[in-house]
Parts: C-alpha cells; sequence; structure tokens
RNA sequence: GGGCGAGUGGCGGAAUGGCAGACGCGCCGGCCUUAGGAGCCGGUGCCGCGCGAGCGGCGUGUCGGUUCGACCCCGACCUCGCCCACCA
C-alpha cells in the first residue's frame, strides 16, 4: 500500500497560474480557438451576447463579473456541442472622449482609441473565449457609416422626423447634457454659467408608433423586473380626449379648442374648473388684462424652474386663474381656466379638465384656491350628500355615477363608456389612448458621435445625402477652443458642402447622433463587420439572430434595450431583417460596489483593479471567487478576504490531479479497510457532483456549481495516499472534476487535461473541445435514504433505510425506534404523514 | 408618493413547503516544522445541562394567518437597496 511506501518522492511541483495562464492564452489564440466558423451548419447556432463597453480606459472589477460567468455559460454550451459565437466590441462615441477634449486638449479619437488598446489587453486576461475577430468600434466610419444609412431608411420610412424641442444651454459651451448641469441652481459644470432652456430644430425617431407592440413580451424570456420598468415607462393609458371650447366675454370672442387626455370620463359631470401647462400656447390670448401680470409672473417663474422644483411632490401647489372661462361640452357649464406648473405641456395635451372630487392633485388645488368640488361618483350604500375629506379615487364594484344629468345611477365605468360615446356622436371627444413614452430624441449637439447624413439648401431645404456619399466623415482634426461648444458648428471644411439636388452652395447638419443609435443594431453587425456594401448580411441574420442569450447589467432596463427592440421592429418593417426581437433571452447580473458599499468610481477611490489580483492569483482564481461570492443577478459590495479560499481550492485541485498517491505531514494514517465500497461511493459523488453542476450550469448559479466542486474535491483529498486512488473510479472522479471545472476555470482545466493526455500517450486535444460528460442514472439514483423522524413537526430522531420501502413497513420501523417510544409515552399518534418519502411527521393532537 | 427587489451565524452565502446554516472566510485545537503568515487533519449558530458519547431549549427583520409541517405561501408592518416620480 502506498501509505508504507518510504522512498522519497519527487516534490510535487507547485500550481503556478502567471506560467500556466499566458501560456495557454497563447495557445488558444494561435490556433483560432475562439474564432467561429459562422458557415458551420453541422452544429446548433448559440449567439451569446454580453453588453459590450464604453472605452472609459480601464477594466475593472465589475467588467469581469458580468463578462467571466458569461464565458462559463458560452464555454459549458461549446461542451455541449453548440457552435457558440461570444464576440466583444466597443461602444465608441460619447460624451467623457469630449470631456477629456475640452479639459485637457487632447483629440477624442486618440484618447478613444488608446483606451480601447489598454481595455483589449486587459480583456484578453480573463481568458475568456471571445472572437476578436468579430470586433466591432462604433467609431469608426466603417461601422457609423451604417448608422447613417440607417438613418435615411429610417427618413424615407416617414420613422424620422425634425421638429422643435428644447435644450439646456449654456451661453459659453452650447448644449448640455443633464449630468453636465450642476446644482439646484442649474450652473454649467465647466464654466459655471446660469443655464437656460433654448429652442432648436431637433430629429426625431418614431418609436412611440410601436408602443403597443413593446409592451408585448411574450416572445421573449426576459427578467420580470426588467419588463415592468419598461411597461411602467412606456406607460399606456387608456381614456378619452374631450374638445372643451373656451367660453365668449368682454376680452375675446371665446371659441377656441381646448382639448384634454382624461382616464376618468366618468367624471365629467364633476369637472369643476380647468388647468393649462404654463406653457400651453393659448395662455396668452385666453389671460384676461386683470390678470395679465400674475399670470406673466408665474409663467416666468415656472420657467425658471428646475425639473426637479416642479416634479416634487410634497411641494404644495399652486397656479394663477387666468380671467377666462371654458364650456364642458357635456352641460353647457361655464368653468374657470387656470394655468398650474402641476400640468405639463408635455404629457397628454397639456391641458386638463380638474375633477378635484376624484383625483388627488385636483383636490389639493381645489382646497387651496377655494374651487368647488363636485361628487359624482359613489360607493354602494354612500349617502348622495356625503361629505368628502379628500379625493374619493377607489375604484369599488357597484359604485355608480351621481349628480351626473342622464348617466345618473349607472355603474362608474359604464356610465364613462357612455359619455364617451354621446361625445363621439356629436364630435366633442373620443376614445383615447396615451403613452408616458416619447419619440426619442437623437440629436446631439456635439462632435464625438455620426454626423446626421443631411444637407440644408436654401433652394431645396432639407436634403438625404445620397447613399453613395456615404459615410459623412467626422473632421479628424478637431479645434475646441476650450469651449464645450459643438466644433462642428464652426468648421468651415465640413458644413461647406453643394447640395446634392441642385449643385448650389450647401450646409451640412452639424448636430450628431445619439450613441444609443449605435447600441441599438450592432449585435447585427458583429455577423460581418467588415462588410463595406451592406448592413447587415442576410443569411447570417437568419441564422444566428434573434441573439439566444444577452448578459448585462439592469441599468439598461429603459434606454438600450427599448431602443434595440424597437430598431429590430422598425429593421424588420424596412425588410433589413425578418424578426420582431432581438435578444430571446436576458440576464442581468448584479452590481460590484466598492468595499464601501457605493458605486465603484475612481473619483470615490474605490475601484478594484483585477489586474492585481491577476497578478497575485491568477485569472482562474479570480474568475472562480467572482463566481462565489453569490448569486449572480445579486452582486453586492467588494470584499476579496475570501479569495484566498477559493485559490486553495484549486491547489487541491492541482494536488489530486497530479499527485494522487501523495501524503502530508499530518494526514492521519488510516488505511482504508474496504477499497472497493471507498470506491463506488466516490463514484457515486462524481456522477452526483456531475448531475448537479450540470443543473447550475444551465441556471446560472455558478457560487453553487463552486461549492459542488469543492465538495468533490475535498473528499478526493481524503482518499488521497490511500489504496483508492490507485482505482480506475478515482481515475473517473478526476476525468469529471478537470471536466466540470473547464467552462469555470480554463487554464487549470486545459493544462490538467494536457498532462493526463501526455501521461497516457495520447495526442493533446484541448479540455474546451471535449463533450459534457454524462451521469450514470443508476449511480445518482439514491440507496438507502436517511428518513428524519418528527414528531408535530419537531426533529426527534432519524433512521436510515432502504429507499422506496412500502409506507406501513416505514411506519412500524419508526414507531419501534427507542427515541419515538419514549417521546409518545405510550400514546398513538394520531396521524402519520409520509411526505414523499423523504420524512415521516408524527401527529399527536392535544 | 408609486413600482420592483432584499432582510438567514462574527462575515459572504446554502436550503424556495419537509433534517435551517451546504460551501467558503474568520476563529479555536491538533499534526508537520528551527519557525509558520505554507500545507494537512478536526471543531465551530446561540443558551442551558452533562466528565462524556450526548440531551434539552431557542433560532431565518417584526406581528398575525394558512398547513401535519413555513426561511419558503398569504396579510399587515419595520429596515435597506434600485428604478420611476404631480402622467390627468
Amino acid at each position: 500500500m502506498s501509505d508504507q511506501t518510504s522512498a522519497p518522492r519527487a516534490r510535487l511541483e507547485r500550481y503556478d497560474p502567471a506560467s500556466i495562464e499566458p501560456r495557454w492564452q497563447a495557445r488558444w489564440a494561435e490556433l483560432g480557438m475562439h474564432e467561429t466558423d459562422l458557415e458551420d451548419t453541422s452544429r446548433p447556432p448559440y449567439y451569446l451576447l454580453t453588453m459590450y463597453d464604453y472605452p472609459s480606459g480601464d477594466i475593472h472589477i465589475g467588467h469581469w463579473y458580468v463578462k467571466t460567468p458569461t464565458d462559463a455559460i458560452g464555454r459549458y454550451h461549446r461542451m455541449l456541442g453548440d457552435n457558440v459565437f461570444m464576440p466583444v466590441g466597443f461602444d465608441a462615441f460619447g460624451l467623457p472622449a469630449e470631456n477629456a477634449a475640452v479639459k485637457r486638449g487632447v483629440n477624442p479619437r486618440e484618447w478613444t482609441m488608446g483606451n480601447i488598446a489598454n481595455m483589449r489587453r486587459q480583456l484578453r486576461l480573463m481568458g475568456a473565449a471571445f472572437d476578436w475577430s468579430a470586433e466591432v468600434v462604433t467609431c469608426e466610419p466603417e461601422y457609423y457609416r451604417w448608422n447613417q444609412w440607417l438613418f435615411l431608411q429610417l427618413l424615407k420610412a416617414g420613422l424620422a422626423y425634425r421638429t422643435s424641442s428644447p435644450v439646456d444651454w449654456c451661453p459659453n459651451d452650447g448644449t448640455l447634457a443633464r449630468e453636465q448641469v450642476e446644482g439646484a441652481d442649474r450652473r454649467c459644470w465647466r464654466c459655471g454659467a446660469r443655464v437656460e432652456k433654448r429652442d432648436l430644430e431637433q430629429w426625431y425617431l418614431g418609436i412611440t408608433r410601436y408602443a403597443d407592440e413593446l409592451l408585448d413580451f411574450s416572445s421573449i424570456d426576459w427578467p420580470e423586473p426588467i419588463r415592468m420598468m419598461q411597461t411602467n415607462w412606456i406607460g399606456r393609458s387608456e381614456g378619452a380626449t374631450i374638445d372643451f371650447h373656451t367660453a365668449a366675454d368682454e376680452h375675446q370672442p371665446g371659441g377656441d379648442l381646448l382639448r384634454v387626455f382624461t382616464t376618468r370620463p366618468d367624471t365629467l359631470f364633476g369637472a369643476t374648473f380647468m388647468v393649462l401647462a404654463p406653457e400651453h400656447p393659448l395662455v396668452a390670448s385666453l389671460t384676461h388684462p386683470e390678470q395679465r401680470e400674475a399670470v406673466e409672473a408665474y409663467v416666468t417663474r415656472a420657467e425658471g424652474e428646475t425639473e426637479i422644483e416642479r416634479l416634487s411632490t410634497d411641494r404644495e401647489k399652486t397656479g394663477v386663474a387666468l380671467g377666462s372661462d371654458a364650456i364642458n361640452p357635456i352641460n353647457g357649464e361655464r368653468i374657470p381656466i387656470w394655468i398650474a406648473d402641476y400640468v405639463l405641456a408635455t404629457y397628454g395635451t397639456g391641458a386638463i379638465m380638474a375633477v378635484p372630487a376624484h383625483d388627488e392633485r385636483d383636490y389639493a388645488f381645489a382646497e387651496r384656491y377655494g374651487l368647488p368640488i363636485r361628487r359624482v361618483v359613489a360607493a354602494e350604500g354612500t349617502a348622495d350628500g356625503a361629505a368628502l375629506d379628500g379625493a374619493y379615487v377607489a375604484h369599488a364594484a357597484g359604485e355608480r355615477l351621481v349628480a351626473s344629468g342622464p348617466y345618473t345611477g349607472l355603474e362608474a365605468d359604464e356610465g364613462g363608456r357612455q359619455i364617451t360615446a354621446a361625445l363621439a356622436a356629436e364630435g366633442r371627444g373620443e376614445a383615447a389612448v396615451t403613452y408616458r413614452l416619447r419619440d426619442w430624441l437623437v440629436s446631439r449637439q456635439r462632435y464625438w458621435g455620426t454626423p446626421i447624413p443631411i444637407i440644408y439648401c436654401d433652394r431645396c431645404g432639407t436634403v438625404p445625402v445620397p447613399e453613395a456619399d456615404l459615410p459623412v466623415r467626422l473632421p479628424d482634426t478637431v479645434d475646441y477652443r476650450g469651449s464645450g461648444e459643438n466644433p462642428l458648428a464652426r468648421d468651415e471644411t465640413f458644413l461647406r458642402v453643394a447640395c446634392p439636388s441642385c449643385g448650389g452652395q450647401a450646409r451640412r447638419e452639424t448636430d450628431t447622433l445619439d450613441t444609443f443609435i449605435d447600441s441599438s443594431w450592432y449585435w447585427f453587425r458583429y455577423l460581418s463587420p467588415e462588410d463595406a456594401r451592406q448592413v447587415v448580411v442576410r443569411s447570417m441574420v437568419d441564422r444566428w439572430t434573434p441573439v439566444a442569450q444577452y448578459t448585462g447589467g439592469a441599468e439598461h432596463a429603459v434606454m438600450h434595450l427599448l431602443y434595440s427592440r424597437f430598431f429590430t421592429k422598425a429593421m424588420d418593417d424596412l425588410g433589413i431583417v425578418d424578426q420582431r426581437e432581438p435578444f430571446l433571452r436576458l440576464f442581468n447580473q448584479g452590481q460590484v460596489l466598492g468595499a464601501d458599499g457605493e458605486r465603484m468610481s475612481k473619483s470615490r477611490g474605490n475601484v478594484q483593479d483585477p489586474d492585481e489580483l491577476v497578478a497575485r492569483y491568477g485569472a482562474d482564481t479570480v474568475r472562480l471567487f467572482l463566481f462565489f461570492m453569490g448569486p449572480w443577478d445579486q452582486g453586492g459590495p467588494w470584499n476579496p478576504t475570501g479569495i484566498g479560499g477559493v485559490h486553495r481550492f484549486l491547489n487541491r485541485v492541482w494536488t489530486v490531479a497530479l499527485d494522487p498517491e501523495g501524503r502530508d505531514p499530518g494526514d492521519p494514517a488510516e488505511p482504508v479497510a474496504d477499497v472497493a465500497a471507498a470506491g463506488r461511493e466516490l463514484r457515486i459523488a462524481a456522477h452526483r457532483t456531475l448531475q448537479g453542476a450540470t443543473a447550475d450550469y444551465e441556471g446560472f448559479r455558478f457560487n453553487t456549481l463552486v461549492a459542488k466542486l469543492m465538495e468533490l474535491t475535498n473528499q478526493l483529498m481524503h482518499l488521497r495516499g490511500t489504496a483508492v486512488a490507485t482505482t480506475p473510479d478515482w481515475d473517473e472522479a478526476i476525468r469529471l472534476l478537470v471536466l466540470m471545472l473547464a467552462p469555470a476555470a480554463p487554464h487549470i482545466a486545459e493544462e490538467l487535461w494536457s498532462r493526463r493526455l501526455a501521461a497516457a500517450g495520447e495526442a493533446w486535444r484541448s479540455v474546451h473541445a471535449e463533450r459534457w460528460p454524462t451521469w450514470d442514472e443508476g449511480l445518482v439514483a439514491e440507496r438507502t435514504v436517511e428518513l428524519p423522524i418528527q414528531i408535530n413537526g419537531k426533529l426527534r430522531d432519524r433512521v436510515e433505510l432502504p429507499a422506496g420501502l412500502p409506507a406501513a413497513e416505514i411506519e412500524a420501523i419508526v414507531l419501534a425506534r427507542p427515541k419515538v417510544v419514549a417521546a409518545l409515552g405510550g400514546r398513538q399518534p394520531d396521524k402519520i404523514v409520509h411526505a414523499g418519502g423523504r420524512l415521516v411527521n408524527l401527529v399527536l393532537r392535544d
């Protein structure tokens, strides 16, 4: 027995990730192992997409937290026999490059490309099976020309249009993004000037046309919270538009249309006043001369208010009466018109009918200004004259309309339908649906983005750039002159252009496209990144998309993930692709926070640099430690204290795989009595681990996966140096362990696999090209069970029994157990519950 | 204010109707050592009883409910996190 051999053994070579990992990474790259043959139809395609990154400069631990489990999924699927495609790229346009340019005078392109080079190097340290041959970098003209082309198709289809809308404007730095406006008094981040609103002509995409379809998630498997957020973001409201008209008075002839949207047409008889947004176009003409001063003051104040002030709930309602009246179309009643900042110009029609009895905001407003409050809906059993001490907004069964003319007595919903129908018959209203979602504003007054391919000609108007002239290139040299203002707008060589239509002198559009355009279709381009003739290759798109699995952060719940769905539907309608949804399955991993529990950021100084950890422990340890932290969708504060435990685990794997017969000082020297039995037990453990590990890979439960592999390794460790370590059972357990570890810790698995093959005299082949093993059902099935025995739900005893005994036999054994006899004290149980052979509960009633 | 999610040992977490605390960190003890901050072996929820194998009680944010049985399902509340926020 090897226990007794006393000849000095060669000391086992140390597990040294620093030498193993670069060697295998180089070998995989040399063999092109991660370059997917997109034409290969012999295996099922599996498009695995992880959100591409903004090239901020450095990869931090958060990038590893998304990408390394994604890599494990890809490697696992490869072992299942799928043709896996896992590309990466860079979302390379955007504000930080411009901020760097304004502040430090560096060229945005150079800054961006430098960051990308560094991040490529860091990404390679993960040992992930990314297909770098398919890389997409969105700031390259080869990519953004297709943004321009897609924009032109959307324009042709009537899905892109231009209209005026306000931006935050700094007199020195031009348009500012929301994050560049600082403080409650709204000052420019760079120069500190007071920020104002300015109206600009800007381009929009018609996403609202798809609002209803975007609410339908039936063909995709996405997490409930994301679907909920998108649903709320789209914000569908059913109701009616109702046309009020202004009443004539001594100062104006009346008859102006005041259209409102309401979700409660049933409460129309309770409308006791109207409220317009201060920005409503009719405000000036409807203002009574005596009210002019107050109204103008109020409008000015509302304009100067911050969004946050205006949207704050606990703030008191304010408003001003215009001095004119409107006529309620249902009963001809005259009601006063007010303006108030709680009505938003951008939602609905910018005007509401106020029903204080049945809307909390209207109630608060009516209370404050002494306006009448008239109940028109009452719950069953409420006296007609019952006083209200707040808005009655409940929607209870059996509530009926009161004080509502011919509709009195109707059930509220039915009354609403009849009122809407009556108005529609007279052309004074109709059933309507409104959305919170607005059309997508895609114009940015910035340099570092995709130039919008439009030319303005005095004679021909707005002329699209001909497709043959694409791309409209960004000029390479850019002079910011220390200001944030868009340098394209003063770059004469860029600006001046001949009109494609008449050949006359014309000007280019100087706005660029929102960078969310880039990410709204990038996964299609990964399939043909270098094709200069067409935006996508249809045969590839048909074979590989929709994406099978998408992974990334939940921070993109409503922007990127909604725009991508919109683009896919629009591209389908344009005949470019043939699918309505981009991503069949979505997984949102959690966020890794800094050790302080805050978001990681350079300014907080709480960023964990993975390179340091890799240098110390190796990439495999870092990967497994991130897997082991907790459930993938949970994230949490960064705390590296446990990383040593994971590293020790890999050391033990190394030891059992390469030195099964070695002993450690301190091992108890107990020879195994029954080697055959111990070997069989080990086999059972290995096969059960395989069954569990397979389920964990399928369910993305990487934390419990690592725990299971640790358990098996610990069991192997205990048998090391015993006679069991020389059996085929041991060998099989090691083989399964290495295969199960391969997707998670690819380098050490590859190293151990190559040594196994060499020891067996076989030619090298990659562990990552092996087939995922199958377990033996017979071994996995339970032969004996340890049955817990409860009395009144409390654990009192356990008994080891063969699996599958009939209930009567189990009862006889259980009732004969000394502990059970003692606990029962001579009584018979009133009831015996058998929980599927997994537990017995004896119930005694008092 | 609304929506979504979470609350389990000293810590990260496991178990999602059936033995609470898998696995790991930390800590305690042992082996091996000139030494151990390496490695290996063992122990470790809390309280009480016992020299001891062990025995008993308590225990998954709080309070109720459903059930033979609840960390798990239902109701109310508390705390924390994220998203949205006067949406007519």
